[in-house]
DNA sequence: CCGGATGTTGGTCAACCGTCCAAGACGGTG
DNA sequence: CACCGTCTTGGACGGTTGACCAACATCCGG
């Protein structure tokens, strides 16, 4: 094997990982498998990787972070609140048909990390941002469009995770994708309900009074 | 030893396959494991089951088989539109609460299954009961309580199948109660918004004319 | 009381797993 | 050129796993 530093093989190997994991699962993804992915000798794995744990935390990470990355992307787009809640749902259904593997690995590695000691935390992370995203997204976009929420913004981040969570896992069951696309129609005119024109309690600058 | 017939050990092996699993973790529900538990030697195993595989697929469909039972009965009784359906969403809730390791098992059982050749059918087959009887209890309460949906009730049904799987998972991860009954209120108020006063193209006998 | 059906048991098997290591190859620096 | 940190590699280790089997025990109908 050519030589390459430790540093770059790691990222091949993480990236052979995902592959293997998304091809045939988190529990058939041994080292040897991840090594054989990459084309590399057995010995490799553990010059660049502590355990094979440390791989898949490192995995459940990435994916994390650039979920969370598209999806304040997706956000960034101009409107009214109907359109811009529209089209983030539909912009998050999208990666999910497209590279619906990633995202049942993702629910391996969270039920993985859950019965894993010290890991659990992971777990909890990860969840926490998915709603910490929500919830900034929400708050922006009620902001933009000059709207409350008739409901606390973090119940409304857990709600909307929670269906996300939901639609996505049945689908990866079943593959029935209009029924979910109607399912995330009716989310977001739910949420469409919940807007409440702003109270003016906050002193507003302007010629009244 | 003492001498028991193969029928009652299968019994035995899937109540110990269980406990196993809920403590431990599918991963770890090894046939030496839950020989153990069920403190019988290992090959009583593969004397009461063909493969460890198919005590999985057992506990599965006893789960489930359950899950719809209870289900139902929570449905059984008197009110009005809303007091029926909130008081059905806080029964499930109920055993999510006192049995979450069920759930929790659930849901890796149904990630093996959508890994396993010729095995996805159950997850697949699991999915569309749980959804059968949401479908039929929103058709019943609806019935009951004379109004239909605005919503296709298939949709309905996988609506409110995906929230609850939703906050489960959430709550399985962080434990956050309060907001997961919150989360719950607001997807009741929500179906409640979504029931119409029946319109009269049935012919009905009465009074009226 | 005999004989076949049914249940019990401990040991064994090959396969696979994560991890580790010794021995060597390489490549830049002094 | 010699040296040393970095990387490479094949093999080996102890352990676990699902599955299987031959030998034995028990039970019950005839």
């Amino acid at each position: 094997m050519s030589r390459m530093a430790a540093k770059d093989r790691r990222e091949e190997l993480i990236a052979a990982g995902f592959r293997v994991m998304i091809r045939e699962g988190v529990a058939k993804a041994t080292t040897r498998a991840i090594v054989n992915e990459a084309e590399m000798p057995l010995g490799v794995f553990h010059y660049c990787f502590r355990s094979r744990e440390e791989l898949l935390q490192e995995i459940l990470t990435r994916f994390t972070d650039s979920t969370v990355i598209a999806a304040r992307r997706t956000f960034e787009g101009e409107g009214d609140l109907g359109s811009r809640i529209t089209k983030s749902l539909n912009a998050f259904w999208g990666t999910v048909e497209l590279r619906p593997g990633e995202h049942q690995v993702s629910y391996e590695l969270t039920h993985y990390a859950l019965r894993q000691a010290g890991f659990e935390d992971l777990a909890r992370r990860q969840y926490q941002r998915y709603r910490e995203v929500h919830q900034e997204l929400l708050e922006e976009v009620a902001e933009a469009a000059g709207i409350d929420w008739a409901v606390p913004v973090p119940v409304l981040a857990r709600y909307l995770n929670s269906v996300l969570d939901g639609v996505t896992l049945n689908w990866l069951v079943d593959r029935d994708s209009e029924h979910s696309r109607e399912v995330l129609r009716l989310t977001g005119e739910h949420l469409l309900t919940l807007a409440r024109e702003r109270s003016r309690q906050t002193a507003q600058p302007g010629p009244v009074s």
